[in-house]
DNA sequence: TTGAAAGCGATACCAC
DNA sequence: GTGGTATCGCTTTCAA
C-alpha cells in the first residue's frame, strides 16, 4: 500500500515557513493574518491539494458541537413521528462528529411556533428544522434567523416560499396530485367523474394538489370531470357529512381524492352508501386505522410523502452543508410512493 | 451547558485502577488480561456507561482503515450503476472514519467473479458487497470468506441463499410479483387474461415473481387466468419473437407482466400488432430507452427495485456493523416503487 | 500480564 | 500578527 504523500496543517505550515497557528488563522480566515503570510498558506494548501481531516477536526473541535434544533409538531401516531424518528435516528449517525439536536415539539401544527423559534435563538443553534403551520406568520422569524443570527432554516413537510428559508424538502405538492389523477384514470373504467377532498383551498399545499390533479386528470381523461371539490376543514364530521351528501347527489361518481391524511370518513360514508369499491379512492399518507380500509378495497391506493426520509434529508443536507462545506438547494423534492395492498407491510407506519 | 458527566477510557483505567493500556485490551478483548483485571474493567465501563467515541477511535487507527470489496456488474446504463453510485456516495461519507472502497466490477452477471473474490481475498478487505450471478458457483468462495477468513459477505441485487453470506439486500421478488399483479388488475377492467415474460423460471428470483404475481392475481381476480409464462432469456429477438405469437394466439389478451428488464421488445411487439395501450404492461425496473413506451401509455406502470438504495444500504448496514457493532441482519428487505408517468422524472435513472 | 508514553491531525489558547 | 503548546479520546507501541 503506497502511503499518501503526507498533507495536512503541518506539512502547510513547513512549506509556508510559518506556524501552526498561523495556518489555521489563514485557513479560516480568522482576519488577524497579514495579507501575504495568508497567501502563501493558501498557496502552500493548494499545492499540497489539502483536505482537511474531519475526523481530526471533530474531535479537536468536540467543545463546540453543531447543535441543531427541531420544531416540529408533537403528535402520537402520525406523520410527525416519522419526521421525528427520521431526524433523531440520522442525527445520531453523526453524533461522533458533535451533532447534537434540540427537539422542542409544538403541540400542533401552527401553535407556539414563534414561541419555540425563540427559545431556539437563545440556545445557540446552528440551524432549525421546521414545519411552518401558518407560513405568513413566522416569516418574520425565519428571516431574522437567516439574515440576524445565521441560522440555517430548513422547513420539511410545509414550506415557506416567501421566507427566506435556506431550503424546503417535500414531495412536490402538484406532483402529488397529478400522481393520484394518474392512478385513478388508469383504475377507474368508464367515464371519469371524480371528486376530490381537501382541508382548505387557502393553504398553498392544498390548492397546488388540486391543480396538479386536475390537470394530470384532463391529460388521462380529457372526458373527465371534476364534480366536487369538498373542503373539510381537516375535520372528520365535516368531511362525513359532506361526503354522504356528495353520493347522494351523484350516483354516478367514479372516485374521490382525498389529498390530507383525513379519508376515514370518506370511507365511512363509502360503507354507509354502498359505495365502496366502486367509487375509487385514492388517499394520502399511511397511518394504522387506514389499514384495513386499504385491505378491504376501499381504499384504492394511496400517495406517501415519505416522513422520515423527509426528516433524514433534513439532517443530511445539514450535515453536508456545515461539515463538508456543501450548499443547501433551495428545495430538494422527494419522490412521493405509491402505497398499495401488496407492498403496505413494508411501510414503517404498518410493519 | 450541563457538561456531561465525564466517561471514557481515562476514567475506566482510574475507577478500575490499572492504565490505558489494560483498559483497551479488556475493553477489545486482546487476550493478554487476566480474567481478573478484564472483569474489573468491564465492570468499570459498564458502570460509567462507556460510549466509545467514534472520532478519537478513528483518527487513532487511521493507520487501519476499513476496506470494503465491491464485486458488481460494470454496466453502462442501467440498474448496477445505480447500485455502484449508491455504495460510492455513501462510502465517501464515512471515509474520514477510515471507511474505503475498493471497486473491482466483473464485465457481466455472472463472470468472472470467483476470480474477482479471490483477488479480494489478496487485499485484505473486511467486507464484501457482491452481486452473485450463478449463486451456486460462488458459494463455496462465500463460506470461505465468511469463515475461513473473517470477511462479512453482503448480498445485494440478487441472493445465494444457500451460501453462509451475512446479509442479502433486495426487494422480495414474491413482493414484486404480487405488486406487479395488484396493479394490472386494478388497472385492467373486465376479464383478466394476463401474460408473464420472464427470464429463466430455473432462476430462482425470476421464479419467486411469478409465483407472487399468480398469488396476488387469484386474490383480486379469482376469475383471472394467466395464459402464457414466457422465458426469454434476456434476448430481446426471442422476446419480441415470442411476444408476437402470443398475441396473435391471445387476442383477448389483457395484461402482460415483464418482470426482468427486458421490456423493450414485448413493447415493440404490442405496438407492431396494435395493442399498445388496450394490453396493459407492467414492467420492472427504470432506464432511460424505456422512458418514451412509459409516456405513450405502452407501459403503464413499472415495479422499481431501488438500484441506488440498495447500493447505499449494504454501505450503512457495514458501516452500523463495523463501527457501531450491529448486528447484520439476515435479509434487508427494500419497498419497490411504482414508476407511472407522473412521477418518472424524479427517478435518479431519467431526471 | 501490565504500565507509561507517543502518536493520530486538527483546533484553541496564551504568550510574545 | 505570529509562534508555541496543550488538548480532544483513543490506539498502539515499547519496556518492565
Amino acid at each position: 500500500m503506497a502511503k499518501a504523500p503526507k498533507t495536512g496543517v503541518r506539512e502547510i505550515a513547513r512549506i509556508a515557513g510559518v506556524s501552526l497557528g498561523t495556518v489555521d488563522r489563514a485557513l479560516h480566515g480568522r482576519a488577524e493574518v497579514s495579507e501575504s503570510t495568508r497567501k502563501k498558506v493558501l498557496a502552500a494548501a493548494r499545492q499540497l491539494g489539502y483536505q482537511p481531516n474531519l475526523t481530526a477536526r471533530a474531535l479537536a473541535s468536540a467543545r463546540s458541537t453543531t447543535r441543531i434544533g427541531v420544531c416540529i409538531p408533537r403528535e402520537i401516531r402520525f406523520f410527525y413521528d416519522q419526521v421525528r424518528d427520521g431526524i433523531l435516528d440520522e442525527a445520531k449517525r453523526y453524533s461522533h462528529l458533535g451533532l447534537e439536536v434540540l427537539y422542542q415539539p409544538v403541540p400542533a401544527l401552527g401553535t407556539g411556533e414563534s414561541a419555540a423559534l425563540r427559545r431556539m435563538f437563545r440556545s445557540n443553534v446552528r440551524a432549525i428544522i421546521l414545519t411552518p403551520g401558518h407560513p405568513g406568520r413566522v416569516a418574520p422569524l425565519i428571516d431574522e434567523a437567516e439574515k440576524a443570527r445565521n441560522i440555517r432554516v430548513v422547513c420539511v413537510a410545509s414550506d415557506d416560499s416567501a421566507s427566506a428559508r435556506s431550503t424546503a424538502i417535500s414531495v412536490e405538492p402538484y406532483l402529488n396530485g397529478a400522481l393520484a389523477a394518474e392512478l385513478m384514470a388508469k383504475m377507474s373504467p368508464g367515464p371519469a367523474r371524480v371528486a376530490v377532498v381537501t382541508g382548505m383551498l387557502a393553504t398553498e399545499d392544498h390548492a397546488r394538489k388540486v391543480q396538479g390533479f386536475a390537470a394530470e386528470l384532463q391529460k388521462e381523461r380529457p372526458e373527465g370531470q371534476i364534480v366536487a371539490v369538498i373542503e373539510d376543514h381537516q375535520e372528520e364530521s365535516e368531511s362525513y357529512r359532506k361526503c354522504l351528501q356528495l353520493l347522494k347527489r351523484e350516483p354516478e361518481l367514479s372516485g374521490i381524492y382525498v389529498s390530507t391524511a383525513n379519508c376515514l370518513p370518506v370511507c365511512r360514508a363509502l360503507r354507509e352508501n354502498g359505495a365502496a369499491g366502486r367509487v375509487k379512492v385514492i388517499a394520502t399518507d399511511l397511518f394504522k386505522d387506514a389499514v384495513p380500509w386499504l385491505e378491504n378495497g376501499t381504499i384504492a391506493a394511496s400517495i406517501y410523502q415519505h416522513p422520515y426520509l423527509q426528516g433524514q434529508s433534513a439532517v443530511r443536507l445539514l450535515v453536508d452543508h456545515f461539515l463538508q462545506g456543501a450548499e443547501l438547494p433551495r428545495v430538494h423534492y422527494l419522490n412521493p410512493a405509491v402505497v398499495l395492498r401488496a407492498n403496505l407491510r413494508l411501510f414503517r407506519e404498518v410493519g
